[in-house]
DNA sequence: ACATTTCTGTTGTAATTACAACAAAAGGAA
DNA sequence: TTCCTTTTGTTGTAATTACAACAGAAATGT
């Protein structure tokens, strides 16, 4: 656990926090790093989450199942990221995603439960993690928004120019790599696979972009 | 202003906080009260945004317009919302959506700044605020993601019958009436208006659903 | 190197959708 | 009531998409 340490002091998470005041939560918190393996299903729709997960290493998919069958990337996080945060907030609150493990992962898990009841007042990084927990929901709920632009499009191709444009200003240049393979990017926009691929080689075809593999040129302006 | 405290004592907001708290709490950030009329927009894409707002009374739409024209509509607000909460805690990120008032509305304006700054340790009050915000969030994520659900249906059908769904699972009942008009549910689905109508009769037709003006019964279970 | 598997691109067709134009219904104001 | 406006429903057509089936490229293992 020590090894990992300075790995989650520099987490969104545990920022402003001092490593002293580090141990002591972690052992409040019933803190233990976990593994997991390709496919693992980290958290499962339906099941009520009272803890925290943090991502020391690896790739994970937040997904969802639509009733015919078909699978909706919701969003992919790395290190750093935390788990269906928002799930630990409302007690009696259903996991609404899967969230599943691609390839090897590292977690931390904290109780979550045993912090806020054991110490409401008493601890004074308390009042810390909570402020933290409300940045970093913030930020996610800026980049569902942003997801939501780029599926709320209405043909492929602007679906398409919507996603690498707002990737591009991410990246703050218009030559970027992008987390997805082909498949996913289908299931994050909502579209064809096969139908994606052809409206990508039509946008390189006409100039518009380039690409090769995950790295992509952006030759236009929203 | 004093009028408007035992409403917004009951906000999610202000939830744990005693009345003479409330009164210290709503001096210490500046609060005042603002007037909206239909179409005005309370908070405009690009703005940079430092100050909580609470809806004591009206509606008020979160919408984007894409690079096309068209209208999306993310979500509808009412009473005890917050607009735009997520826009606080990164100081220097620009809004990414689009506030409008649809109706009179009447909005509780808070300087979330002085508070983060001046009360950091000093008031008690500060720790409960900053807890409610993380829980307010963490409802408006889960909300965030039913909506890319709703909308990453593959057609017209189904985006229907999962919105419609999970209304009713909201609703814990069959029969509910819809917040959206029929444009209004259009851009909330991303799809078009009367394509949407044609489909909406189809469904009744089939006695899967029925319907009259906003009055929706469910029929089937998905 | 080879074989095997996974990923990506291409094409034709049937299904679905957007759009326009219009009709019908509902609601408001005089 | 009547007129006017807004909202909702209907229909035909052109555009877009999903899907299946396949081909080619890249990655992986032996």
């Amino acid at each position: 656990m020590e090894k990992f340490y300075s790995k989650i002091k520099n987490s969104p998470l545990f920022c402003g926090i001092t490593d002293e005041e580090l141990t002591r939560m972690i052992k409040c918190f019933g803190g233990y790093i976990k593994k997991y393996e390709d496919g693992d299903m980290i958290i499962r729709q339906g099941e009520i989450i009272s803890k925290i997960y943090l991502i020391l290493d690896g790739e994970v998919n937040i997904e969802k199942e639509t009733y015919w069958g078909r699978r909706i990337i919701i969003q992919k996080l790395y290190t750093n990221d935390n788990i269906g945060l928002a799930l630990v907030a409302s007690k009696n609150i259903e996991a609404n995603i899967n969230a599943l493990c691609v390839g090897h992962a590292l977690v931390l898990v904290l109780n979550y439960d045993k912090c806020s009841t054991m110490c409401q007042n008493a601890c004074s990084h308390h009042s810390i993690l909570i402020s933290n927990l409300f940045k970093i929901l913030s930020k996610e709920n800026i980049e569902l928004i942003e997801k939501i632009e780029n599926i709320s499009q209405k043909t492929i191709r602007d679906k398409l120019l919507t996603y690498l444009s707002n990737e591009s200003q991410k990246n703050k240049t218009n030559v970027f790599e992008i987390q997805f393979n082909r498949q996913e990017l289908a299931d994050y926009l909502n579209i064809d696979r096969s139908a994606m691929s052809f409206e990508l080689s039509k946008l390189k075809s006409e100039g518009l972009i380039n690409y090769k593999k995950n790295k992509f040129v952006l030759k236009v302006e929203l």
